[in-house]
RNA sequence: GCCCGGGUGGUGGAAUGGCAGACACGGUGGACUCAAAAUCCACUGCUCGAAAGGGCGUGCGGGUUCGAAUCCCGCCCCGGGCACCA
């Protein structure tokens, strides 16, 4: 259609503008009130992909209103360049991540702009640049000295496709890993971790002041997993009850039900099963040890059914403190060696799966809580008066509980005890393309931090990639081999890298003060841009990334590097929805990708970001099709020849059309950015539409187009600017106020009442906004003659009539 | 198993106790055109009816209410998260 709406022409005009006049560049010194606006920084996987183009599209429309909104917008973007398919690519190829990645960095920071969204590209912060190495490498040594970051030997998850180790959260729970999707392995290493685990309650409580999706709240509710209970002391004894001088401790959420308390069952790698084995049971429970070690998690977890193949005895007994019976001591594979204690009291009575497997070994089981009269079920879990339990008979649950572990702190054998299912974090990573963990081993010294002054470490050039996947690093003699900074003897590097989500736990305050070369930023800084106002991004990074960049902010704050009060990184959180090709994850390793470029290059980017926001509610996911895409696209071409100065497609409104349209226009601006406000993007591209029809049909007013161009430009940067800057002798629409509502103009005349009865529409009446009730119910009677015996009447909008 | 979401026309979706289906896609018909595209206009939940008009309708079954897509109870289905956590 020649209507002049020259698509490609403009979109390209006003990037370069934007671009070339640093628009949206802002200094820390902006004297406008501060709004930072981020959305998580990508991966940077090639092109952009639909994905992309929405969280992008919702970043950069929050960036320009909140501008018109007065606001000093801070924008930043950057890449998380570290990662394995770089390093994958490098395996194949034989080539260094380093030109690959950059590459691919062009390659998206080009479809990015070319979408429109709208950045201070001079803040551009890379994980891979020795700059940020630094400070990441940097922050791991202040951690480790604030003894927050500690190295042991431990069973990790061995990812055999990643060929290294995974964090608890990259293992999925099917115990494949996230990432690959192989089966996760077991493998003693020794690992360097975070002792995220110190910040759990904090973690936790701070969740109740966040502005963020109730699920992702729940999701790390859940993560954390804290649970309240006791911790006590237990005997091991001969089955005549004569103690052998071996102790273990339990721990149980239930210490109320201990009188039910008819086995105990360790983990098979609980450090007393040699120990305390009988001989003539010495053989099963070698096997079983042996069975269990071997077996991976995944094995280990869906051996259901057959209870009787997951437990053995070991021939030895405790004495349950509260009744002084001896009770055997079982092994089984589901006791874990990393929650709690590792060994547990088992109450079959009040527990399903001591139940079952009391019942696949024939142990006793005794009720320590009275079901109610109608219990069908086995274990019973719920509350009701303590029975069999001696002291605490006829308490309930809470007392029980309390007076259960008052009486193991008197006894001086046990007492409260609060666990959480969270772990450390794990962050030694067996790969080449990620931030070297700068430490040295020495000989005589041990691991030994490398000194401020030789960061960062950064890998070197001259590597191989070998075919197995192992790390270049760790055969690579000139990297290898140093000087302790202790003593000056030969020493060692550390081969590991980070995990990539270090970085990416503080690339947001990086952001803050991009080109400090003497600090990671400074504090005032931080102070003035943090926390995040408005953070977007996918909910798969409701649990790892969003948990590890909380405490990084909260363990930075508690040691003095950004703002004290500072306990959150992200106040306002937005997670969008994902996008899908045929009920499938849209991928690139399934090759389901959906490119924007076809439609950038035909419809132009304003209608394709219109279209992605019309499709659906933003928090929703989308199986993408591109049924509708020729609507935005119509709809822009519309506005084209309602807007545009040349045009004679729609009439000028006359009359008393002109306040109606007016007046149309006020009522656009408060529905408009209500639902701005609100998330509600879809039903403000409708508004737009709707508007856009009325004005076809009554004719417009400068002020209606005007109005609707504003409110348009956040959506729709382009043709915004361009009609704008024909309308208005080359002004930046972008650069105005975001229009406010005259109240006094958006009132209606008339509104329709409806009139029902019994809850049935039987008439549509026009009347005025302030109709008072017996007007109203007049009219309704009038329009529906009857006698009703109730009149319902809730003016202007119903009068419902009851017969 | 537990915890979150969600289920509305042919399709995406709108409506947060008050006109179900806004807006758009698709479809049908018309105008314009030599023709097509583009554009513009009208209609478009199902059903009975020639029409006027009526009946039905938001996964299923109950309930609360003058009034329920919306609130409550029970169930079914789909998506996501957690899953031997003691």
């Amino acid at each position: 259609m020649d209507d002049g709406y020259e698509v490609q022409a403009i979109e390209r005009k006003w990037q370069e503008h934007w671009r070339d006049e640093a628009t949206y560049h802002i200094d820390n010194d902006d004297p406008r009130p501060p709004f930072y606006v981020l959305s998580m920084y990508p991966y940077p996987s090639g092109p952009a992909h639909m994905g992309h183009v929405r969280n992008y599209t919702f970043g950069d429309l929050i960036v320009r209103y909140r501008t018109m909104g007065g606001y000093g917008v801070l924008s930043p973007i950057g890449f998380d360049s570290f990662g394995l398919p770089a390093e994958n690519a490098a395996i194949r190829s034989g080539e260094h991540p380093r030109p690959f990645t950059d590459a691919r960095i062009v390659e998206l920071s080009s479809s990015i702009q070319r979408i429109g969204a709208v950045y201070d590209w001079r803040r551009m912060v890379k994980s891979h640049d020795p700059n940020f190495m630094r400070w990441t490498q940097w922050f791991f040594l202040q951690f480790l000295e604030a003894g927050l970051v500690y190295r042991k030997m431990a069973t990790v998850n061995w990812c055999p496709g990643c060929q290294t180790v995974l964090a608890n959260e990259q293992v999925l729970a099917d115990g494949t890993c996230e990432r690959s999707g192989d089966l996760v392995e077991k493998r003693d290493l020794e690992q360097w971790y975070f002792r995220i685990t110190q910040y759990a309650q904090q973690l936790l409580d701070d969740l109740d002041h966040l502005d963020w999706p109730e699920r992702v709240i729940t999701m790390q509710r859940n993560w954390i997993g804290r649970s309240e209970g006791a911790e006590f002391e237990m005997q091991v004894s001969d089955d005549k009850g004569q103690p052998t001088g071996h102790r273990f401790r339990v721990y149980t959420t239930r210490p109320d039900t201990g009188f039910g308390m008819t086995f105990c069952v360790l983990a098979p790698e609980h450090e007393l099963v040699e120990e305390i084995t009988t001989p003539e049971h010495r053989d099963e429970v070698s096997a079983f040890v042996a069975r269990v070690r071997k077996e991976s998690e995944v094995e280990r977890m869906s051996s259901e059914g057959g209870l009787e193949k997951r437990g053995v005895f070991t021939g030895a007994y405790a004495i349950n403190p509260f009744n002084d019976e001896p009770v055997p001591i079982y092994l089984a594979d589901y006791v874990l060696t990393t929650y709690g204690t590792g060994a547990i009291m088992a109450v079959p009575g009040q527990d399903q799966r001591d139940w079952d497997f009391a019942t696949a070994y024939g142990l006793p089981i005794v009720r320590t809580v009275q079901p109610p009269d109608d219990w069908q079920g086995e274990a019973y879990v719920g509350d009701g008066p303590a029975i069999n339990s001696a002291w605490l008979d006829g308490l309930h649950k809470a007392d029980a509980i309390t007076k259960a572990i008052d009486w193991l702190e008197e006894k001086g054998i046990g007492e409260r005890k609060v666990n959480f299912r969270l772990r450390d974090w794990l962050l030694s990573r067996q790969r080449f393309w990620g931030c070297p963990i700068p430490i040295i081993y020495c000989p005589d010294h041990g691991a030994v931090p490398v000194p401020d002054e030789q960061l960062p470490i950064v890998a070197p050039d001259d590597v191989e990639f070998r075919p197995t996947g192992e790390s270049p690093l760790r055969f690579h003699e000139g990297f290898l081999n140093t000087t302790c900074p202790i003593c000056g003897g030969p020493a060692v590097r550390e081969t590991d890298t980070m995990d990539t989500f270090v970085d990416s736990s503080w690339y947001f305050l990086r952001f803050c003060d991009p080109w400090n070369a003497d600090a990671p930023f400074t504090k005032s800084a931080v102070e003035r841009w943090m926390p995040v106002d408005q953070y977007i991004g996918g909910v798969e990074h409701a649990i790892l990334h969003l948990m590890y960049a909380r405490f990084f902010t909260k363990a930075l704050a508690d040691l003095d590097m950004v703002p004290a009060n500072l306990r959150e990184p992200f106040g306002r959180l937005f997670t969008q929805g994902m996008i899908r090709l045929g009920g499938g994850k849209m991928s690139k390793s399934k090759g389901n990708l959906v490119s924007p470029d076809d439609y950038v290059e035909t419809v132009g980017a304003d209608a394709l970001r219109l279209f992605i926001l019309f499709m659906a509610p933003p928090a929703d996911d989308i199986d993408w099709n591109d049924k509708g895409i020729e609507g935005t696209s119509r709809f822009l071409h519309r506005v084209w020849r309602l807007a545009e100065p040349e045009s004679d497609a729609v009439a000028t409104a006359t009359g008393d059309a002109i306040t109606e349209v007016d007046r149309a226009a006020h009522r656009l601006i408060a529905r408009v950015t209500d639902e701005f406000e609100r998330w509600s993007y879809n039903t403000a591209v409708a508004a737009f539409m709707e508007f856009t029809n009325l004005l076809y049909k009554q004719g417009s007013t400068p002020f209606a187009i005007d109005t609707l161009l504003q409110l348009l430009a956040p959506m729709a940067p382009h043709i915004t600017a361009e009609l704008w800057a024909r309308r208005h002798d080359g002004e930046h629409v972008h650069l105005r106020n975001w229009p406010v509502a005259d109240q006094e103009m958006t009132r209606v005349d008339s509104v329709t009442m409806i009139v029902q009865v019994n809850g049935k529409v039987r008439a549509k009446l026009d009347v005025s906004p302030d109709i008072s009730e017996a007007e109203a119910t007049r009219l309704a009677l009038e329009a529906v003659p009857m006698e009703p015996s109730r009149v319902i009447a809730k003016p202007p909008k119903l009068v419902n009539l009851v017969t």
